[in-house]
DNA sequence: GTGAAAGCGCTAACAG
DNA sequence: CTGTTAGCGCTTTCAC
């Protein structure tokens, strides 16, 4: 193994020269720099990262903790994932890997022996038990979604109060007056889940102030179980027009069965649905929705967390705002025989 | 923050010993153990890893390098994620999450500062750049998935060629004699994806094997795309009565499109379904499928590289064998006019 | 602009 | 069964 020693042996300078034309924290001579950093290209050096850990105790790792539970929509943990990890890199972070399965321990783990610097933590709940261990622990956090009570944190997600107003004002732009929001699985809001109420919250308020009639069924993102569901919405409100799903995998199924009961989209019935573009374009019909920004997600939490660590203090709640794509699966509501 | 050194100082013993308590790596009487366990807990000690990582010359992380491209079933690669993380943490070890971004790079810069103590390498290409690199490296690796050439190479995968062989199998055991294969993304073909390919000899030999006409037809994951294809599927060979499906995406619009063309499945036409079971049993009709099986395809990675570390040496190839669960998607084949 | 040297906190001989 | 001690490879004062 090549040591920074034999690198400033090699280019004939001291070791702390070797070290500080790496970390550019002094001015060095144009000259002496090249000399280390051919001796460093011909020995083929690489610091050590235990060795540098230790000296700055820093390691340069960024803990990403990721829920266990699967019953969310597994795509876009994956890509926030993957938008942390390469932003990261982009910092000259890593990103260590930590799934829910420890429990909250996990945050003491990590941050008390300083394997990693900081944390962000994803899927977010009401009252989660790791963000008390986190206030206790000197490190930066990061929360991509909102816990309960936000004071002192700081968290990105999307807006989802202003997205499910933003659902219903376009539902009711086009005419419609009668609208079912299909949902996440009942569990999600069982357990208060933040997103799903808050979108909730911006649905029902927003169709309050415009007059619109709002169903809300939860759902499973079985076939069969959201043939059940459809059937008890056109039963108990047969006016239904409009459709807002929040359920990756009830899209599909809502899609075909609403084919079955001979109810064309969007002519007898518009879809509005709140899923990552890519679902929102490779459904049978090419959806009206509004976008999750999975990849600016794990950008923005990224950043907020350098920025921390870098003693740019930001104790902030950022929202991302909901942006609706029109495509083929809304349009005016069909004309009642009762009206007029 | 506390060390070791006042962890020793407060139970009254020597750095060593505190040190050989939490190794357990020589004997120590009940009694100073329990003394030291208990300053260790009031204290509130954490070992610090870059410490441990520089003195051990182990930094007790595994690196999962997963693939940028976004072509691939997600949820399998972020269910073998889980899995790897999980496992890991049960041998002790914490996962550095890197992407493909950075290239083969990030073999060198992991193993060569030594931030990682070993790697494991998700969607393995037949020539993949990353090997040459792995090899030259001192540190094990586990690939999942096959390179071309396995030589001197642990790798992990699902048995695809099995896999093929077992579809047909199960078809022709109904009476099938006109299959048709609706594969992966072209793209995946065209660069010569292990899986694919070897899902492909398993089909065509068997089916060879069996006298079966099997017909391949790579494609993407939309609806309208698989509208196409089926069209062009029914068109060359109108006696097709078996779909052997190799595509999540593809699943739920071949489902609705055969529902379209009055194809009652698995009456008219019989489905069977490559993909994790979580699909085949959400699928609009419950699919007989051969597992995916991520979750053991992650731990037994992780195995594989523990093992590796421990010296228990191991340069092995395991392929799982596949498993068919029978459900509601296949059935007899439809008697055809011409026959007896 | 460069060097010398003192640790960072832990592990693992070596010594008893 | 326990203690002493010499590093592990790097960062960072302090000194020039």
């Amino acid at each position: 193994m090549v040591t920074l020693a034999e690198v400033a042996r090699h280019a004939g300078v001291s070791a702390s020269t070797v070290s500080y034309v790496l970390s550019g924290k002094r001015s060095i001579s144009a000259e002496t720099r090249e000399r280390v950093e051919r001796s460093i290209r011909q020995l083929g050096y690489h610091p050590n990262a235990g060795a540098r850990a230790l000296a700055s105790n820093r390691s340069n790792i960024i803990a990403l903790m990721v829920p266990l539970r699967t019953d969310m929509y597994v795509p876009v943990m994956m890509e926030i994932a993957i938008a942390v990890a390469t932003t990261a890199r982009t910092h000259g972070y890593d990103v260590l890997l930590l799934t829910g399965e420890e429990g909250p321990a996990a945050v003491r783990r990590v941050t008390g022996s300083g394997l990693a610097d900081a944390m962000i933590l994803m899927d977010v709940e009401l009252e989660d038990e790791r963000l008390p261990l986190l206030r206790e622990s000197d490190r930066p956090a990061v929360l991509i979604g909102l816990p309960g009570d936000t004071t002192g944190q700081t968290c990105v997600d999307l807006d989802f109060t202003a997205t499910g107003a933003l659902c219903v004002e376009h539902l009711a732009g086009l005419g419609h007056r009668e609208i079912a929001v299909v949902g996440e699985a009942p569990a999600v809001y069982e357990r208060h889940t933040g997103f799903a109420e808050r979108t909730m919250d911006g649905l029902r308020s927003r169709a309050a102030e415009l007059g619109l009639r709002l169903l809300h069924r939860p759902c499973e993102g079985s076939f069969d179980a959201l043939a059940g569901t459809l059937a008890r919405i056109y039963d108990e409100r047969p006016g239904t027009t409009g459709f807002i799903v929040q359920n990756e995998a009830a899209v599909e199924p809502l899609l075909g069965l609403l084919r079955q009961l001979g109810r064309a989209v969007p002519e007898d019935a518009s879809v509005v649905a709140i899923c990552p573009d890519q679902v929102a374009t490779q459904a049978s019909v090419r959806l009206t929705s509004v976008a999750i920004p999975a990849q600016e997600m794990g950008q923005r939490a990224v950043e907020l967390v350098v920025a921390k660590l870098e003693g740019r203090d930001r104790d902030e709640v950022v929202l991302l705002p909901p942006q609706l794509t029109v495509r083929s699966s809304s349009g005016p509501a069909p004309v009642r025989a009762a009206d007029g």
